[in-house]
DNA sequence: CGACCGTTTGAATCACCTCAAGAGCGGTGG
DNA sequence: CCACCGCTCTTGAGGTGATTCAAACGGTCG
């Protein structure tokens, strides 16, 4: 049940066999619950040794300069394993936030290398599911230094519908997002109250719809010409 | 000679056993010479199965938008390899360009694949190396999404100072960095227009010079302050 | 020499920020 | 039950960092 939606990710990314797919599905581990705006950074989940797999809510990687804004790098949806660099390297400031009330599921760092020694095919799997989580933060990238207040925030909320399987042509597409409006500046590298300006406008559009937590898009086609947003990174074909 | 600095990049992440350097040092390739403004796209480059590291000259990951602009996600510098996620996962719309005349040294991808099965430690260096990278796409993220310009222009000169091994504490700090304003801009996510003018204000300072494509810094220490700039981030030390 | 590329500078404009204040709303306590 | 608090959203007015358009300057190369 836990990692159902993470073994999921793995398997759009490529091939997954039986064997690997059930050496992840019994991978030990305990539910944590987390109450919202609880910081717990990176370092202290490694120094406990646990992988953590976001079950329910939202997170996000967070870094805070010194001028005392935070950056948020990555939002994590559900079924993402939000803290895959720190097992291999230490990473100092950077540390992991709740957006909202969450679940997650920690393994403890022994049993996911036991698994990936069992079964070497794991390593590659899950070096290309970081591959693929690099593609995002690149689109991070080109939203915060190329695209305007107005096109990062609708790339974002096609971004997030793809990513948790919501995205769909024709019908309006409906999903609930638990981020405050203050987090989605910080992730965008804007202030709230621009934030809420551009959210009306888009609204008053009827581009998309966001409000009570809940993304509205009337018409996928028009949001993602308008977001210039193209899947291509996020479904990560093989070669 | 080709794959030097890659090792000794990769040894100050971790350690390196006598047989894996080896391995990674008698890596089959041959040597290409890049002209400035070429562009690459990665899919050509693993088409041909090839894994680039950069041996000389300067190298940027790029992204063009549907405006027309360019927005440069990662700048290589000699002893990067440059496409490592293009091993594992096709990403489509990413390309590599030539921001200065450039030499590459081309390893086909079955001979990396092959040293990897050979000495399977490797994998993990690797791994490492690449989550190395991550923390520096990071870092951008936190540039473009909180610095203003002045920050970021001084944040990534200090990152390519110590990138390459030029940073020292007490002297004056020089290094060739053969990039034009106009690439500084669509690297930083701001005009080259606005580019020049904080360079100027940042030589007014005293803080950094950059003329001529050379980087002076005369107080490493006031510059890192001023840039809010942390080298953890890039030592990358084991747990 | 003229053509070209990159740099430099000015003036007007725009996207976004800062400061500030009010409104809605659920939670808590008297 | 109401008063009060804290949190989030909302909106206004003025300011600033960065952009755009435009033009001039300097070096390099054929």
């Amino acid at each position: 049940m836990a990692l159902t939606r993470f073994v999921e990710q793995l398997r759009r990314l490529g091939p997954l066999s039986e064997a690997e797919e059930q050496a992840l599905r019994s991978l030990p581990g305990r539910y944590v619950d987390v109450p919202a705006n609880l910081d717990f950074s990176e370092s202290i989940s490694s120094s406990s040794e646990r992988i953590l797999v976001l079950v329910e809510g939202l997170l996000a990687s967070c870094y805070d300069t010194e001028e005392g804004e935070r950056q948020l790098t990555a939002l994590h949806v559900p079924g993402d394993l939000c803290d895959l660099n720190s097992l291999v390297l230490a990473s100092k400031p950077m540390c992991l936030t709740a957006l909202a009330p969450s679940r997650v599921y920690a393994v403890a760092r022994g049993a996911f290398t036991d698994a990936m020694q069992r079964h070497p095919g794991l390593i590659g799997i899950l070096w290309r599911y970081s591959s693929s989580r690099v593609l995002i933060l690149n689109e991070r990238v080109v939203s915060l230094g190329s695209r305007d207040a107005r096109q990062s925030l609708c790339h974002l909320f096609c971004e997030l519908a793809v990513r948790q399987g919501f995205s769909s042509g024709g019908v309006t597409t409906t999903y609930a997002l638990p981020i405050k409006q203050h987090q989605l500046g910080s992730a965008l590298g804007i202030t709230y109250v621009h934030v809420n300006r551009t959210l009306r406008a888009l609204r008053e559009e009827g581009l998309v719809h966001f409000q009570h937590q809940i993304v509205t898009i009337p018409n996928w086609d028009r949001l993602t010409r308008q977001a210039g947003f193209d899947p291509g990174y996020l479904t990560g074909y093989l070669q």
